[in-house]
RNA sequence: AGGCGCGUAGCUCAGUGGGAGAGCACUACCUUGACACGGUAGGGGUCGGCGGUUCAAUCCCGCCCGCGCCUACCA
């Protein structure tokens, strides 16, 4: 039987081929009404703009791994796809699209075209995404796939308003929010991101009324704002400006006066001049200092960030620089600008647009967040939920116990409509499941619905339930709900985990996931942010293009250690693309020398254990380190370990597998005898080779999904097998198969055959030429081992004679020698032998021995440890010891004889 | 200001209260009948610094230095 599978994987047709596949079967679909334990992830929703990045890759990456493993431990797994309408992110897009393509604006357009026109983009783009995701190999449900404007999922948003405002819990007010001149728009706080930059501190006089000869002298960075002062606080013990309390200042470039206020709150005595001025219209300190004082909300600036008609007149128009500069120049003028220093300042941006954000007066709607934030934090405290990493919880809860109330209302189009509607006659507000046609108060007919939509992360906090049919109560609601993970980034933290808890246990009345899986972020190379403007970017489908989706799932999983940011190198892609050429050609390997190999023969015989078959040492040993790494994988799953699981993976595949079982099984599969024994051999060999190789594929097969079913297609397979590796049970450890007394010859006899090839390596002996081995031996175990598997020294040392003699005097003549796992390897090298390449080695050796011996006598000599340190690390150290002098022994023994040779 | 995290081989990173690890890179040899996207052998580290706890510290604790992130109302 021969294979005609090409030498190199070549992942392309492979990936599709097998995606549609799957998707056709209708593996990835859930049923709700199955029996099985539920598993449920609801995949967090992109934003419908978006094209698929690195952090999306790492996601789907992470949810596809444990989706794909709990399928295949036979849970009933949901993981439900989805896109969010991302209200400012879609609106600045299709804007944009709009300005460049009609060169208008979306007031042009009119708001009912314009929403017209995004919904076109939606369904022309939106998408893209999830397209992109099918690349990665997701097994997402992709029948219950959901959008948050999905006439389903609005009434949901809209049923939640509703409620919350029934509630109390959603209110409207006139305050301080953070308003987004270039987006017209408010923010909520969590939207505004801070920077240090470098500013100004402006020491401005303010003269006492009608004691023009006294002046308090105030420190700002933004001196515009003065316009709208309607104050000035100093500290009430400050002895310097005590006597002040109660007087007025007259506000230099206006006609106003303004009261000099005591605030022990507001004032840091230490701080500039120890005298502040106020304003409560344009700063979140002064606008609460205000309340506590009463005093005037002045704004100056209009929703464009312009001074407006509430300032003098010559600076009405300005933009806040401009106003800025003309204020400074003519505070100089009038000599009231006392000085300048410079200053770093925390300036608040858009987080979409990167504007200078404005805190501006403004109606607007808020969601109550304390006692929405009460039960997030019992839950937690109560382990309903937990993180992962841990640690994150102690972030979670300084956030929601410090919470403050949610500006949810935006002044955009792009949305869900807040559903208020405003009465002409009486001004009552009528907040509606369904559109109210008269005022719930009055009964007048003539109502305006509010304007504004909300947040687009109010939509998303209803995302694990109203996904699943809430309002309603179905049958994937009673299934699925509470959802198993939620695996996310930890930037989203606060705008979604923290706002899903709190709206999944107001409204469900159950935590909305048991477990909050938090992922870092993927940087570049250098570990600076990946972004457009940088030009680092690195496209997960072009990595995929180049290395196969398997070799970039495998990167993330083997980087995606908890708690670091992802430094992602291509050159990591590419050694784990050779990870997946290596298990092809294993296969390869395997298939090529499968002939007459009978499967359901050996499975069965595997089934009922090692006694019904007749297993050699490699055989034993493969299979026990089998058990061991199938066990340590599934712990590190279950742990949420994934790189730990990749790790264990790689080493057992190739290390264990390739470099040392395939290697000694080629003699056996390569066997031409027809002898009962090299046929036994030979089919045991097989059995051995393609069971492991198929275990292996089960086990690797969430973190690389397409190779592996490639392969487990093509492997022999006992009859009744299902129809693809993604369902079939996943890897369990057989404690039958551990071996540790296989496990132990193994070790020696490695030991050996790396101790001859090193000495031919030293000695540059071409691998053509064979090599006499002796092995001086001290006790019955090693002898057993090593002549009873000579062959294998043999084969893989490339050796020729081997003698394994216990006791006597040492082989006379030259050899070269080396100590392995207390064995000695004896290399007769005639006419070779050279002193100066031997001595420095073993001596390198004796140095090693020497070292360990005398940190093992001090710890030995120190009499407290035999007293303190456990029997077992006693024995252990003292076994140690032993070990280490024996070598030392032997070592000089070595050395000696060369040195008298 | 507070919180969190990081500092281990040239690079990127695992890891553990008791004998320092991987990948890449590097050196030497090898077209051996799965694989050169390969094989074999090898070089390379005071585990950031100082102190403490302990029989024993790279690991636990404290302080310091350096770096990063998050939260925060110092004008």
């Amino acid at each position: 039987m021969t294979t005609q599978l090409p030498k190199t994987y070549a992942p392309g047709q492979v990936e599709a081929k097998w995606y549609r596949f799957w998707v056709e079967q209708g593996f990835f679909h859930a049923d709700a009404a199955h029996p099985k334990t539920p598993f449920s992830i609801v995949l967090p929703p992109p934003n419908v703009t978006g094209s698929l990045h690195m952090g999306h890759a790492l996601t789907l990456t992470i949810q596809d791994i444990l989706v794909r493993w709990r399928r295949m431990e036979a849970y009933n797994v949901l993981w439900l796809p989805g896109t969010d309408h991302a209200g400012i992110a879609t609106q600045i897009v299709v804007e944009r699209e709009i300005l460049r393509s009609e060169n208008k604006s979306r007031h042009d357009l009119g708001r009912e075209e314009f929403l017209r026109r995004v919904w076109q983009w939606k369904e022309k783009h939106g998408g893209r995404i999830s397209e992109q995701s099918r690349a990665l190999g997701a097994s997402l449900d992709w029948e219950r796939e959901r959008f948050t404007m999905d006439p389903a999922y609005s009434r949901a948003v809209r049923e939640a308003f509703v409620r919350l405002y029934e509630e109390g819990l959603i209110y409207r007010a006139r305050r301080l929010i953070n308003w987004c001149p270039r987006c017209y728009t408010a923010l909520s706080d969590l939207e505004v991101e801070h920077q240090d930059e470098q500013g100004s501190l402006w020491y401005i006089a303010y003269p006492v009324a009608g004691d023009p000869s006294t002046r308090l002298v105030v420190a700002t960075t933004r001196p515009e704002t003065m316009l709208g002062d309607t104050g000035v606080a100093v500290h009430p013990d400050d002895e310097r400006y005590r006597h002040l309390i109660g007087k007025k200042v007259a506000l230099p470039l206006t006609d106003r006066e303004i009261p000099i206020v005591g605030d022990p709150i507001l004032v840091d005595r230490e701080f500039g001049t120890g005298a502040v001025k106020v304003t409560p219209g344009h700063d979140f300190n002064d606008f609460e200092a205000g309340l506590r004082h009463n005093l005037e909300q002045i704004s100056v600036l209009d929703l464009h960030a312009r001074i407006n008609e509430n300032a003098p007149a010559k600076y009405r128009g300005m933009t806040t620089d401009e106003a800025r500069q003309a204020v400074v120049a003519d505070l100089e003028a009038a000599g009231l600008l006392v000085k300048v220093e410079p200053h770093t300042l925390a300036v608040g941006r858009c987080q979409r647009c990167d504007t200078v954000v404005e805190p501006m007066l403004s109606l607007q709607w808020f969601v109550k967040t304390g006692p929405l934030a009460a039960p997030a934090i019992e839950m937690i405290e109560a382990g309903k939920t937990r993180f992962v990493p841990e640690s994150w919880t102690k972030t979670y809860m300084h956030w929601m116990r410090n919470i403050k109330d949610w500006c949810v209302s935006r002044q955009l189009w792009w949305g869900h409509r807040i559903p208020a509607w405003y009465c002409k006659d009486c001004g009552h507000i009528t907040v509606a499941r369904q559109d109210p046609s008269r005022c719930a108060k009055c009964g007048a007919g003539a109502l305006t619905q509010d304007e504004d939509v909300l947040d687009t992360w109010f939509s998303s906090a209803l995302w694990p339930f109203a996904t699943l049919g809430w309002p309603g109560d179905t049958r994937d609601l009673k299934t699925f709900y509470p959802t198993t993970v939620m695996e996310t980034g930890y930037d989203i933290i606060f705008f979604w985990v923290a706002r899903m808890m709190m709206m999944g246990l107001f409204f469900m009345k159950k935590v909305p996931f048991r477990v909050v899986f938090l992922h870092a972020m993927v940087v570049d190379e250098k570990g600076e942010k990946m972004s457009k403007v940088k030009g680092n970017v690195i496209d997960p489908l072009d990595l995929c293009n180049r290395y196969g989706a398997d070799a970039v799932r495998f990167t993330l999983a083997a980087m995606a250690a908890q708690g670091r940011n992802i430094k992602l190198a291509p050159a990591r892609v590419e050694g784990y693309r050779n990870f997946a050429n290596k298990i092809w050609n294993a296969s390869r390997f395997t298939l090529m020398n499968l002939a007459g190999y009978e499967c359901d023969r050996f499975v069965d015989a595997y089934r009922e254990g090692p006694e019904n078959l007749d297993l050699r040492l490699p055989d034993r040993w493969i299979l026990s380190r089998l058990q061991h790494s199938i066990k340590a994988v599934d712990d590190a799953l279950e742990d949420y370990k994934l790189n730990e699981a990749a790790q264990l993976i790689y080493r057992f595949i190739w290390t264990e597998l390739c470099d040392w079982y395939v290697e000694m099984a080629k003699s056996a599969l390569y066997a031409h005898g027809d002898d009962g024994e090299s046929a036994t051999r030979k089919r045991m060999t097989q059995g051995v080779l393609a069971t492991t190789l198929e275990t292996a594929m089960r086990l690797l097969h969430p973190i690389m999904p397409f190779l592996t079913e490639e392969v487990w297609q093509q492997l022999p397979r006992p009859a009744g097998s299902p129809a693809s590796i993604m369902i079939t049970a996943f890897a369990r450890a057989d404690q039958r198969y551990i071996d540790d007394d296989a496990e132990r010859a193994m070790e020696l006899l490695q030991r050996v055959i790396e101790a001859v090839r090193g000495i031919r390596a030293d000695y540059n002996v071409s691998p053509g030429q064979p090599v006499d081995v002796t092995i001086q031996v001290e006790d019955d175990f090693q002898k057993t081992i090593l002549s009873g598997y000579t062959a294998y020294v043999v084969e893989l040392a490339k050796a020729q004679k081997v003698t394994v003699r216990r006791g006597g005097a040492a082989p006379a003549g030259l050899h070269a020698s080396a100590l392995a796992a207390g064995v000695e390897v004896l290399v007769p090298l005639a006419g070779v032998i050279d002193p100066a390449v031997e001595l420095p080695r073993l001596e390198k050796e004796a140095r090693k021995s020497a070292l360990e011996v005398e940190a093992v006598q001090k710890r030995l000599s120190n009499p407290n440890f035999e007293v303190r340190a456990p029997a077992e690390v006693v024995t252990e150290t003292r076994e140690r010891l032993a070990d280490a002098q024996a070598r030392m022994a032997k070592l000089s023994a070595m050395i000696e004889r060369l040195k008298h040779a």
